[in-house]
DNA sequence: ACCTGAACACCGTTCAAGT
DNA sequence: ACCTGAACACCGTTCAAGT
């Protein structure tokens, strides 16, 4: 055919990345296909191509494009979140994963070639996640544990996806346990009061 | 062609699980194919489907053989282990999960679908890992506290487990966390603590 | 310049046909 | 009874050919 120019190219950017995300919220990572996303938007799987290059590059925009939903998500949470801020951040991290488990699988379950370096882009916008995390641990903690926050929210983010992860794909279901992020929280208190900061609770 | 009875029922399938799980273990879960097995084996690829009915089951066949060689590992490590037994066996998880990247991530990778249950033998096999964690926490526990032990041992898992699976996949090394055991073993003393554990050097 | 779709080399799965 | 391999319906990826 050649030229259809119905769409600009950011626009066809945009089509092709928001149909690919739906697919990927409807039938997650191992159902998903370039060839499904170009059928259901009405252009060739040659244009996929044309546009992102490779399916690695789709995927990586599919995932990005999540983590922006679930950092937003999470600052929603807390902008309307009253004392006990923590609690509000592992509620944030559950609620988000139960609502989207599958485009919140597809973070973990896309692995780039061996060689492969993530973008930087893609980088970025992972560590402002955590970066999120970091800021809330520093209020909590005192004066002088506080240069302890960079590594007690990379710590804390593996507690809590370690729990939600077990939570979504069944192991917590096998083993009894009924209640993952009463769990994940106990945790988080735990290592936050054995860094001094003040208990609100427990 | 028809039969060649070169092996036994029992024998075949255990070429053909044998050479799975070296696949597996070289290529990881997004190379592997039933295709390739067959290939390496030289039967063809309904042969595979003969014996084990679906994709799925053996790929469940391969995970259910990690879980055995894994908790064989940990049993290992803890009957040369010295006082710290719960040092033990985080190290334990860790050292598995480096030596075996591929194996060990496969278990989360495959998922079932939708429907479907996981056998009782894989569930058995799977919560008999918890068992090992649950009973060195039980021997590290106050008697007052020793009930929790079970609860305990799923969340330390899923503790360990978080920290692990972010330090496979790149996580942590994209956060600048460069030492994840002692950040997980940290994290599981301090949960241990709070439960009264008699504290081990932390 | 843009887009297509055939071509290629793979998949998982089934099952009629061979020995 | 056991095993094969062609057949089917999919994949990702490339690229010559069309407009």
């Amino acid at each position: 055919m050649g030229r259809r120019s119905d769409h600009s190219r950011a626009q066809l950017e945009e089509l092709i990345l928001a149909e690919a995300h739906r697919l990927m919220a409807e039938g997650g990572y191992a159902r998903f296909s370039a060839r499904e996303v170009a059928k259901r938007i009405g252009y060739s799987i040659g244009t996929i191509y044309n546009v992102f290059g490779s399916l690695d590059a789709l995927l990586l925009a599919i995932n990005s494009r999540t983590f922006t939903v679930w950092a937003k998500w999470l600052r929603d949470k807390l902008a309307v979140a009253g004392e006990d801020r923590i609690a509000a951040l592992v509620a944030g991290y559950f609620d988000f994963a139960a609502r989207n488990p599958r485009l919140w699988m597809a973070i973990y379950d896309h692995r780039l070639p061996d060689g492969t370096e993530m973008p930087e882009g893609y980088r970025r916008k992972r560590a402002g996640l955590t970066g999120i995390v970091e800021e809330e641990i520093a209020r909590v903690l005192p004066p002088e544990t506080r240069d302890r926050a960079p590594e007690l929210a990379r710590s804390l983010v593996a507690v809590v996806h370690g729990h939600c992860e077990f939570a979504l794909n069944g192991t917590f279901a096998l083993l009894g346990e009924e209640q993952p992020e009463q769990a994940a929280l106990a945790r988080v208190r735990e290592a936050l009061a054995a860094a001094g900061a003040a208990s609100k609770g427990s």
